[in-house]
DNA sequence: CGACCAGTAATATGATCAAATTATCAACTG
DNA sequence: CAGTTGATAATTTGATCATATTACTGGTCG
């Protein structure tokens, strides 16, 4: 069978600059981050081409770089998901946080210029902003962004990159751990950090960073554990 | 302009059940690992596609999710090409991996069976064999396949993806230098950790691994920092 | 309770457009 | 006058889309 087709062409010039595969990549990664997509929530193709009014390529390839990364799950049969972590899963994760982020605190503390200490400290306020008024969704926003930032002045891709994709497994469960308990009694070894690392006590600054991600990590293990025994 | 397109149907089967772009994730994850592409190699789109004779999109799938994991990497504007590692790159491997594995090596001495052991067994002689007859394509195949069948022992499925998808960053450089090298005088720290594994003792199997690690990775970077002095 | 049938979503292709690299050529300088 | 550099043309490659095809899911009927 043999069929007209018409292509009409693109609209272009709107994204800018940036490819469509890797704008939707961001945005799914935002979503994802910072919980809008929940645990065990499957996740169509064409739902996202819908969404962001893409084609399906971009949105295939942003879901593929997303599934490597753990971030999505192919759900077997050719169906995607959000992931649910198990209490096991998270001992992996405290783990591998606990074992890669001080190292990168500790080249970070090394590398950092008075300007990068400055630019922490201002995340950090606006994570304390956050905080106080209760906003969820800019204080994991901000708290991202802190680690991040200390991801990137270590100067060190490779641990960086492992570090920032372990956030992407944990994100849509911090938000529901985080949405249970409200924004309250987070932990918050950041103030700690940040002074070891002013004063050049790279082994301080470590040994804050791996306090900060214990705790954290022990409070989603605690409401993962009590979600099982429901 | 309008065009007469048909749709020739696909030949279907032959693949068997699994996806395309699965198929192709995996032919060109072995590339990557045992050195079939070198480090600094573009990496093509349609060339892929002639290579496999599959469409586009597979390809442009598996290598989104290649660029995820660190096997490949985005040239700047939208070319690909087989990452080339710096000495910094290793330390920060090294560091990674005498992190990780340990501990997976650990978990694996806790919940090994018998039937496990033996096969780690097999594949260690398999890999014996490859250093004796010189065969280094074989020796790379066989000591991936060593470490990833203890990495699915652990029953820890995050780390062990991270602690395989670091192959995928060092496995063409790792080409490089045992094929300058040779494969004699290669690390095999394997028979002191299955020793130590059949005994139960996780704390001597995880020492073990560490060492090869260590061992394996250093000599990488003895390598590459011959290379930058040229 | 198992099998069929319809609906829906995923897979994969080729066409087309856009961008970047390579190749060609001409003008200009030493 | 030769070599090099600058711009421009041509080719290769990447990006995106609409569509055809296939597989899975869920409901219904025997």
């Amino acid at each position: 069978m043999a069929k007209i087709v018409s292509f009409t062409p693109r609209v272009e010039a709107s994204t800018g600059e940036l490819p469509a595969h890797e704008v939707v990549y961001r945005q799914m990664r935002e979503l994802i981050l910072f919980g809008e997509l929940a645990p065990g929530q499957p996740v169509t193709i064409q739902g996202i081409c819908d969404e962001l009014t893409v084609g399906m390529t971009p949105v295939r390839e942003a879901i593929r770089r997303l599934c490597a990364e753990g971030a999505l799950a192919f759900q077997g049969n050719r169906r995607v998901v959000v992931p649910e972590l198990t209490v096991e899963n998270v001992n992996e994760l405290i783990f591998a946080r606990q074992a890669i982020e001080p190292q990168l605190v500790l080249r970070a503390t090394e590398r950092a210029t008075d300007a990068e200490l400055e630019a922490l400290a201002e995340i950090d306020a606006a994570l304390d902003e956050a905080i106080e008024r209760g906003d969820l969704r800019n204080y994991l926003e901000q708290n991202y962004r802190f680690h991040a930032y200390l991801y990137a002045m270590a100067g060190a891709p490779i641990l960086a990159a492992l570090a920032d994709g372990l956030w992407l497994r944990f994100g849509p469960s911090l938000r529901v751990v985080c949405g249970r308990l409200g924004t309250r009694n987070l932990p918050d070894q950041h103030h700690e950090a940040l002074d070891a690392m002013r004063g050049g006590d790279a082994q301080a600054a470590a040994k804050a960073m791996r306090e900060d991600v214990i705790q954290g990590m022990e409070q989603v293990r605690r409401a993962l554990a009590e979600d099982v025994s429901n």
